[in-house]
DNA sequence: CAGGTAATCTGGACTTATTCCAAAACCTTC
DNA sequence: GAAGGTTTTGGAATAAGTCCAGATTACCTG
């Protein structure tokens, strides 16, 4: 019988199937990044993708890591969520949503808020069309 | 008579009373980098003010205009908007509004857009309270 | 105005995330 | 199994930002 994955993710096959249907060929490297990132909906710093990933016994580089998320990120299949100058986050929740980053904890969690959507933007500058739209509300313990 | 600064801005004098009122010392290099700033609503890196302040005589060091950019972003005076790790901009406009960025130019728009306000936010993580909302629209040229 | 104390400024070293690079490893496909 | 393109790799390079300890300045009190 086939094994699945551990971490309660995709299989194996279906992780190399997104990637494939994105155009991207599947190495053992990137299919072992997007099982970590694909096995739940997760935000998660280059360097603790680096750190998760080389705890098993098969490995990626560093420049391996930063080259994969990017283009998972250009390929959209995550979300690059910039935090703080030197916190970015890989989102594995593609779908439609926004962030509350705790300035005090660092934690960042996911907002489901329909009140923006990108089919009724403010007018943008002439010649461009929107990429992404990102809302950040950044808070703080009340205590 | 009372010599106004030859950039459109605000007198010195009115620029020491803004910082005084925000509990700040209005030394040299502060009133300086304030002057820069408040001329007209603009967004400026902390590369860019270094090197403006500099273009003067008298200048002000690296350590200074970040702690100084700090500074007021914490007070108030300066919004910081962080676009990309490496692009954060400090935005002397410190009305309500947000922000389209040109990821072919590098160019930051300021938008109006009332349709998000601090009052109606999403519910927010129990115990925590908003400290910025911050709508990032990247865009590209649409050739 | 002089002296003293606290706040601020400074240059340069340091840190840290990210990118760059050229060589090695790896797939395909014939 | 050799050719040719794509990936990966370790280590060096880059660049923004922070830290630090000593020098300077601002400010208060008498």
């Amino acid at each position: 019988m086939k094994k699945m994955s551990d971490k309660q993710g995709l299989s194996p096959d279906a992780v190399i199937d997104r990637l494939k249907a994105k155009g991207i060929s599947a190495t053992r490297q990137r299919v072992q990044i997007a099982e970590l990132l694909f096995a739940k909906p997760q935000h998660l710093s280059a360097d603790q993708v680096l750190e998760r990933v080389n705890r098993e016994d098969s490995t990626a580089s560093k420049a391996t890591i930063y080259n994969t998320l990017n283009l998972f990120a250009r390929k959209g299949l995550v979300r690059e969520v910039i935090v703080d100058p030197s916190k970015v986050f890989y989102d594995s929740n593609t779908s439609e949503h926004h962030h509350v980053y705790n300035l005090d904890s660092g934690v960042l969690t996911d907002i489901e808020f329909t009140s923006i959507n990108m089919a009724e933007l403010p007018p943008l500058p002439t010649g461009t069309t929107p990429v992404t739209v990102d809302l950040i509300i950044r808070v703080r313990e009340s205590s």
